[in-house]
DNA sequence: CGAGACATGTAACCTGTTACATGATTCC
DNA sequence: GGAATCATGTAACAGGTTACATGTCTCG
């Protein structure tokens, strides 16, 4: 259960409304965890009932009223406790649906696989596409507070860019193993000409 | 919800019981999905309910009675559906309870910050060193049934290998960073002489 | 005039975890 | 004698999703 970690940890860099906090969570923190409002409003009443966080109403009169919730030197405690505490090794990947579909992809056609392949790829250069857009935002932003904090945000950027553009090498491999092998069994028949390779992110940085 | 899906795709290999099951997870699908037995038990009578598997028991002497599961065309065509179907880009990386932790990191003292960072190196060395024990046992098992179905997941390992080596690289960089700038801040003082880089897993494949 | 941002929530349901219960056989 | 393997399940609870409900202000 790390949502309510993750809740603590965008409290802990400033007070949010329960609304802000999905703001962030879609902005920012989207690839890593997601949450639904409903989830988020529920988990921050509970929260403040075990008194990790707290809050207070804002009145507004141009805008509906809105309740603002802080950490408190308890919450604070906790999400630092989380954050050390370590992951299994068998966890490294925990539930992952496009790895458990590939574990099965062997059922289907050629074909099918290869479009699927070409998803995935599409779906890659999108997500490194956006970290690149970040990451240029980051440079801009910069020099706030929490400094630190945005270093090591910036990194983590990097990090998932040189994931997914692993991810990407290995999934272009597999496209241009099938594709030689499509060739082969037509033998050199009509269909597409060459494999067109559907040009992945650069792996230039 | 992915677990029918899994259940679905491990019963088209063949028919096996709910115990047999969570050993085939435990065993070679603990990296990408898992679940308890009360899950799996649970699911599977779902499942029959709905026509997409059935069931019949079978009893023993020695041991006890077993109910044994297989997968109806319903079943496969609901399963081969799903694996058709795409992910959108934003779930390329869904909930990572590592990337997470890697948000909110810069909060830490840059030695505590390298020791988690250690910790998931090492992690990441034993999950490597698990798929290369699994390549050598495909290499053995191979030409049984189900020849596409172990070529690709025999090609599955690969990839996860590369994209555990791609983070572990970057953990690796993290590291160096880190002891140039703690050297630094103590100015040649005493304490580690040099960084001692933990053997990462060995990039060649 | 409609769409979207702002703002909080309830209800019903599904998914996932943990603890408990049972009991024979086999291996050390 | 005790642990592991084989084998299936219930109950209670926690976490997560989806649909619904409400209402104002602002911008195009």
């Amino acid at each position: 259960m790390s949502l309510r970690h993750a809740l603590l940890g965008v409290l802990a860099i400033r007070e949010m409304t329960g609304y802000d906090i999905k703001r962030q969570f879609d902005r920012s923190l989207h690839f890593y965890w997601n949450a639904s409002d409903s989830q988020i409003y529920r988990e921050l009443r509970r929260l403040e009932e075990t008194g990790m966080v707290r809050s207070h109403w804002i009145e507004q009169s141009d805008k509906p009223n809105k309740r603002v919730y802080s950490i408190t030197p308890e919450g604070e405690r906790e999400l630092d406790d989380w954050i050390r505490a370590d992951i299994s090794w068998e966890e490294v990947h925990d539930k992952d649906p496009f790895l458990l579909k590939m574990f099965f992809i062997g059922r289907l056609e050629p074909e099918e696989i290869r479009g699927i392949l070409e998803d995935r790829l599409r779906q890659l250069s999108k997500a490194i596409e956006f970290y690149d857009r970040r990451m240029v935002e980051f440079a801009n932003i910069e020099r706030s507070r929490n400094p630190e904090l945005l270093r090591w945000q910036l990194m983590l950027l990097e990090g998932v860019r040189e994931i997914d553009t692993a991810e990407s090498n290995w999934i272009m491999r597999l496209i241009r193993t099938l594709d030689r092998e499509l060739a082969a069994q037509r033998g050199s028949a009509p269909g597409r000409p060459d494999p067109p390779v559907d040009r992945g992110p650069d792996p230039a940085a």
